[in-house]
DNA sequence: TCAGACTAGTTTGAAAAACAAACTAATATT
DNA sequence: AATATTAGTTTGTTTTTCAAACTAGTCTGA
């Protein structure tokens, strides 16, 4: 029987990582560490607008740094997992791994 | 660097199961089994409104199996996990492990 | 050189999900 | 018989997600 604590675990998981969409998105800056925009789009399968809007999510939580720079005069977007993003990460791990192996175990 | 099966493994998720106010009902009831409206409510800290539409979800999933009847002429809503409903979180909780241990790693 | 097409995004508006306040219906209390 | 309580449901608001339309600049060829 769940305790409080661990009901809470779930309660407290950062929605901000918690999101399929932006899961994908961090799962993949996690291996790679960098990636553009279009690149990244092609990975994860969003559209350009949804991981427009995901990333900005991402960037008010401070959890990837955008740098816009231009390439032979093509603007460039270059995504970057941020040490805060890094530890959101490992943070949610920790709690997912508690939920899926004490509760619903 | 994550491939398309693995990302596809977050984007697979059971959104009925991945939501935080469900995954905490459904924590619930793989600990008890079953569970009324009140008790639910207390322990998943939600309220009436928004436990009967998530539970209404869960049921049309056919996660869960909702049994009224009246106990001292007062109503009481019995709550049970289906098969459906636990293998659901079987698979759930299988592919978040892949995540977090593949893709978040 | 200017019309059409492409690249790389952002903004906006619509659809879906989550939440809580107000409502319903029945019993219990004084 | 009015008021309160219990157990939910319905409804309406807020938030989140998503994608279509827009912006801004570049390239291509007629």
């Amino acid at each position: 029987m769940p305790t409080d604590k661990d009901l809470e675990a779930i309660a407290d998981l950062d929605r901000v990582v918690h999101s399929p969409a932006r899961l994908m998105i961090l799962a993949y800056l996690a291996a790679v560490d960098s990636a553009d925009f279009i690149f990244l789009m092609n990975q994860v399968g969003l559209t350009r607008g949804n991981l427009s809007s995901h990333l900005n999510t991402l960037e008010e939580a401070g959890y990837v740094d955008i740098q816009k720079e231009f390439v032979d005069k093509v603007p460039r977007t270059l995504i970057r997992l941020t040490d805060a993003g890094r530890n959101a990460i490992q943070t949610y791990r920790e709690q997912m791994r508690t939920v899926i192996d004490e509760l619903l175990g």
